[in-house]
DNA sequence: CATCTGCTGGGCACTATGCCTAGCAGTCGG
DNA sequence: CCGACTGCTAGGCATAGTGCCCAGCAGATG
């Protein structure tokens, strides 16, 4: 279950260099070829790596506005909402949350303009009660993982 | 800049099989290899496509809860906060956002205990004021892009 | 009309892949 | 102490894909 110093590095370097091979990894990491293979099936049915899926930005797709949106539900509509908020694809990422306020989702759009009608498209549906928007103006740090993958790599 | 109906079916492609090749891929596509290459590499260097770097999943890694906190951070001390928060494995991701002087960041923790310790670290520094933690319970629309990708292909 | 850009379809040498084998070191339960 | 098991090494092999080239052709543009 847990990754050891190997499986760190190859993580870290797939995510460094994407495009790389197995053989070339082999070389870079010092194993023989069989090694990367078998740990990286191993990394991939463990459910670790899910996939290696592209890396698109929504902002040079014309979408450069992001925002999160603190939706508050009427009891018992939870499946409704989410259903609804599927289909809209300027909803990049839905999360159910503790705490008064009861869904938290990542918004995209084309401007400060677009971004109210992406709003109205979201909290125009029956079971949301309130929204509260913030807009993201930097982002200072982008998802990332390898400092945890090194974390979790030193066991 | 933006993105025709080839690149769509191409960035979809490439969603749903991230190893296939790309002469597989011109096949599936029914158009020339050189074109797939061609497109592959426009959308690259446009930074459409930023990469392929592996997805990895932190629950797999030993961190299965997930939060969302809101900081208040003290007038001035804003880039004091970023270089903290960078330097905290668990902190995955961070927004500085419009609203009351904040910021907004994803965290991972090994467990609801293992979250108090996490938090404590990350708010354990001058320039917080005040933070507020919203734990997720469910995650009903992972990170996606392909239905925006749909969309900006349809101009 | 000439030029440019993007796609096609083909050819080439080189390299990586997937899959196999055999040997060897370390671990663990009996 | 032994046998079974697991994980890594090191190599071989046929197949397939890659990177890179070319000439031809269609559509758009000035």
């Amino acid at each position: 279950m847990a990754i050891d110093h190997l499986d760190g590095r190859l993580i870290e370097l797939l995510a460094h260099e994407p495009r790389i091979g197995v053989l070339e990894a082999s070389r870079r990491l010092g194993v023989a070829r069989g090694t990367v293979q078998a740990r990286l099936d191993r990394l991939q049915s463990n459910g670790v790596i899910r996939g290696f899926g592209p890396e698109v930005d929504p902002a040079a797709l014309g979408y450069p506005v992001t925002a999160f949106a603190t939706l508050e539900i009427k009891q018992g509509q939870g499946a409704d909402v989410r259903a609804h908020l599927t289909t809209v694809p300027e909803v990049l990422e839905l999360h159910t949350t503790t705490g008064h306020g009861d869904m938290l989702c990542r918004l995209v759009a084309r401007s400060n303009a677009d971004l109210q009608r992406v709003i109205d498209r979201v909290v125009g549906f029956d079971g949301i009660v309130r929204a509260s928007t913030a807009i993201v103006m930097e982002n200072p740090v982008p998802l990332r993982i390898i400092p945890l993958v090194q974390q979790a790599s030193e066991d």
